[in-house]
DNA sequence: AACTTATTAGGAATCATTCCCAAATGCAAA
DNA sequence: TTTGCATTTGGGAATGATTCCTAATAAGTT
């Protein structure tokens, strides 16, 4: 009933169990174009599992963000959104309506070793988000 | 006792009131390194100005975000945090420690009128973001 | 089918942020 | 410099997202 596909998540999974809530909410998450919070993903996924809970969506979302196979993304309304899109791309952010929408970007493989070099830092991701106003906003400034 | 100048936020402003609490946290913020949270501010303008309030505080960087006087920061914790350094510059976070520092880079102007073109939207800021392990953090991989 | 252990449901706890309002203060005009 | 009034503050309550806790349940193995 439940593909096993979508919880091939990497063989060095060790005791990680496949459960219908962790199945149906990766497969909810990969469905969505815009970038759902917690509570979206737990209305959304009621739909189909009516018994699951919040505790339940956090938890799976967490696991899937840990585990590479979600992004989590701080949104501009102070929740986490997740994105079931893990390939490489950016962000759009609407300071008015604050939804999200990906963005297919040629953004250049910057050179850190500058930055490295003089911090000691290591890159390890590079994330680039725009805002502004979206269509559905009229491109109205709020100033 | 309290430099004008720390809130000649514009010639603009209509009935916004200099008051020593303004002025401190908007003193402190500038003077910060680092990209304190709200709280962090709070303690901070505590020790110069002892009664200060922690809702004047939320409400004193929520402003100063709408004046264009600071960036309001989503960090990977979850929290907003504040910084006071308004120039064009990007951030580096560290997923371990979770602190933000800044990073002078030279992101290209990129040529949004493509993607304008196509959605309809408007871009009006765009965000680099740098996430890995900070020097302290010993450049350890959590995976 | 029985057993072991990871996972879940549900509610309580935590904590950042916002809201509310009476008291205090900045500032302009007299 | 005082007075008057609108803005701002302090502090505590309210809100809401996220985490924590635990007994019950279900996955996977023998």
């Amino acid at each position: 009933m439940i593909p096993n596909k979508l919880l091939a998540l990497g063989g060095e999974e060790i005791g990680a169990r496949q459960t219908t809530q962790r199945s149906l909410i990766l497969e909810y998450l990969r469905a969505q174009k815009t970038h759902p919070t917690a509570k979206q993903v737990y209305v959304g996924v009621q739909e189909r599992l009516p018994g699951v809970s919040l505790s339940t969506v956090y938890r799976t979302l967490g696991w899937l963000r840990d585990e590479g196979e979600a992004l989590e993304l701080n949104g501009i309304d102070g929740l986490a959104h997740y994105d079931g899109d893990i390939s490489d791309h950016g962000h759009f952010t609407c300071v008015r309506c604050q939804k999200i929408w990906d963005v297919e970007l040629d953004l250049p493989q910057l050179d850190h070793r500058d930055f490295e070099g003089k911090t000691g830092f290591k890159v390890r991701e590079q994330r680039l988000d725009l805002y502004g106003n979206c269509d559905s906003c009229g491109n109205k400034e709020d100033e």
